[in-house]
DNA sequence: TCAAAAGTGTTAATGATACACCCATGT
DNA sequence: ACATGGGTGTATCATTAACACTTTTGA
């Protein structure tokens, strides 16, 4: 930290803030979204293409311009409706890109999110002239704007985020097998871990619950199905999963 | 997550972005930071009285309009020039804030970074006429606009990350003792720690170098001088402090 | 010689890792 | 009966936490 002689701000008043809001300012934001798209095999991210110039034929995230009657928030929820067709889907805000230049056709700040889904979900509603592009997460090639920086940081934050908290749920049905568990954990993270080692560790954090039921149908031996218990988590003060 | 029927967003083409981009969009940004002030005694945070119907006499975090020309890290600097006086100061962009309603003269979106400076730094330059208070971070009553949560949120990030990066070493002389850095721990995060399990565990981790000098004038035993070395911690792969 | 802070090792408990066999079901 | 994946325990190692005394300097 350098120290040195003090430079004060002209103090502002109320009025100065007033016309600076009204007046000096006309930027946009958008938000960006780096939609996980998740099977039992692979983790897949969402992109379209890029109509923009000079990015025509690259591929970018899924963004938009946030509308003036929204927070950001509600921006990501209604772009993840009008474009993938689904509501109440895990999101987190990652970090705002506001570097001069970064878009260009004029000032846009940038909030980049992540957010869950399951493929399989997409896939219900997906619309017949969606241009969605599904590629796997290590196989994203250079994509427009500063998207690549935007994806990365995501895609660590979102493993960063499944170690530490109970954020995978999500893409698992209500009831659920633990191998079905472990396989989410390792198909995210991209890592294997081994059965016992990992059962043991999660028993341990009272997060999810025998709901005594089994798997049926299988030409196997059935698993046993467990739910995810937030209160009971939440309640024993544990944290950080694997 | 709920799956319906689709609802798909009319294609967009370049024209409607330019006249979003330049048109309908009126928004304010704005940059609020969480000033850390440390002493060798405790942790403050600046605060500055607000001018603000209806907010007028609360205290609230600095802050100030991005302007058109600069991004939010160049914001950020600026600020903590003509507030504080000090250039390069270690600062983390922490969350963004865009309610609606937050702010009463209207859309302001703002993003909240903290930063991390020494008190006595702050005093050399201190303007006479200048209205910052500094309050202790457990003592912070109630702040103008939103800035209660922004305080609570950066305040949980800079813990975080004390805990996880090398973080603190800004706020001591490049050379330090050990008892500089543990204090520096304690203060900050507001616990104490073993003096030998801590001393153990950061020499451990390969973050810190003698330099073959001690104190002096202390009328005690005088103690070894440490520097960080970022180089050596860097290689070495390791991580969390403590 | 006294006051004041610096410096240093060992033990016990806990958590993490590695590893192999039997079980229940459908076909 | 066999093929398939489900389910379980123990031993070792690494990490963390708890704990008290001697050393060096200035006054």
């Amino acid at each position: 930290m350098e120290v040195t002689t003090q430079n004060i701000a002209s103090k502002e008043n109320i009025n100065t803030w007033i016309s600076q809001i009204h007046t000096e300012f006309k930027l946009a934001m958008s938000v960006d979204c780096v939609i996980f798209g998740y099977t039992e095999a692979d983790l897949y991210v969402a992109l379209i293409p890029c109509n923009m110039p000079p990015y025509e034929g690259d591929l970018s995230l899924v963004g938009d311009l946030l509308h003036a009657n929204e927070d950001l928030d509600q921006a990501v929820d209604r772009i993840l409706w009008e474009r993938i067709g689904l509501r109440n889907v895990y999101c987190e805000q990652v970090q705002v890109f506001s570097q001069l230049g970064r878009h260009p056709l004029g000032r846009v700040v940038t909030v980049a999110y992540y957010s869950l889904i399951k493929v399989e979900d997409y896939k219900k509603v997906a619309p017949a002239d969606c241009p969605l592009v599904w590629k796997k997460v290590d196989e994203v090639g250079s994509l427009a704007f500063d998207h690549n920086e935007v994806f990365g940081l995501c895609l660590e934050k979102l493993r960063r985020q499944l170690r530490e908290h109970p954020v995978g749920f999500s893409l698992l049905p209500k009831k659920f097998t633990l191998n079905q568990l472990q396989q989410l954990y390792e198909v995210i993270l991209n890592m294997s871990f081994d059965k016992r080692n990992f059962r043991r560790k999660l028993k341990a954090m009272d997060a999810i619950r025998d709901v005594g039921e089994v798997e049926r149908d299988v030409r196997h031996r059935p698993a046993k199905l467990y739910s995810f218990d937030l209160e009971r988590f939440e309640a024993s003060g544990k944290n950080s999963f694997v």
